[in-house]
DNA sequence: TTTCTAAATGCAATTCATTTGCATCTGGAA
DNA sequence: TTCCAGATGCAAATGAATTGCATTTAGAAA
């Protein structure tokens, strides 16, 4: 009988786990503890953010940035986790690739970003109008001010 | 009677003028030349891109490359200009701000951006769910193959 | 269990995009 | 023509991300 891993993105952070876990790839405890940090974000981490929350989970342990970088890109090359880049950011945050992906409304006041319900795209046929083209994923951002930013408003024009 | 600015972006490239330009900004050589390069720009074009062209119409004359950042940001800044970047890519791309803007579809294979005809947006209710956030503005990449590099797959999954 | 090796990591140095401090220059109002 | 706030050039600094190399380790095989 084969070793199933029952255990993954149900499993407590104690044993955590991932079934999808790609063939070849090593388990360690660095993957382990970026996997979670990952798996608890509520939103998309760049890498020193990432860096800095395993390091907790691993009490003393030494850490590598550039072994985050490391498994981060692994992770991304296997399918594991999703790149995403904001222009008002210059490090690229990453997040664990769920299926389902998170689109965001992003304040241009107060940066807030604000997850959307659903994708938009969801019911929508892609026409590219570009012949052929398969389209496999998309990114959405959307701009704007939240309805705090919004209220305070009068002045906040793009003349400051 | 006032001096209108009838040039600007319907004007030649030599007396590029633009009427939009904000009030307390110097119509400098260099900004002038940045202007040029971005209004015949085809696509967004990074700093070092607009760099090298700009320089191209200055025969001779001395350019700094953070003269360009300072120029781009200063446009950012008054509207003339947006930013867009993008995972596949470290640099920051910069384009005019025309009102009506551009979204692309990125080939994951050979990273050709094929742009889209129309914004899928246009005729869409944004409903961000988000209560009370308003929306100025999008931003949008689509992913996949375009037609070429689909012809040449049967390997070109993930696992490579 | 122990052995063994390819894969993973730590560290330090490097690359590359972007920013900043400061002295000099210049567009354009007076 | 004068004059100065705003622009620029230059060089150094910052910050994200990558890389080379010696060392460690997960996990397959013995």
């Amino acid at each position: 009988m084969e070793q199933q891993n029952v255990t993954g993105p149900q499993a407590t952070a104690s044993d955590m786990a991932c079934p999808e876990y790609p063939q070849g790839l090593k388990w360690t405890r660095q993957r382990k503890n970026v996997y979670r940090v990952l798996w608890e974000a509520k939103e998309p981490l760049n890498a020193v953010q990432i860096y800095k929350l395993a390091a907790q989970y691993a009490e003393g342990e030494e850490y590598a940035l550039s072994t985050i970088y490391r498994i981060l890109s692994t992770f991304e090359e296997k399918g594991l986790v999703e790149k995403t880049s904001w222009v008002e950011d210059t490090a690229v945050a990453y997040s664990l690739n769920r299926g389902q992906h998170t689109h965001y409304a992003v304040c241009l006041e107060c940066h807030r970003r604000i997850p959307l319900q659903g994708c938009p795209f969801a019911h929508m046929n892609v026409d590219c109008g570009a012949g052929g083209f398969t389209v496999t994923g998309h990114k959405l951002e959307v701009y704007g001010y939240c309805s705090e930013c919004r209220e305070q408003q009068g002045r906040g024009q793009i003349e400051n």
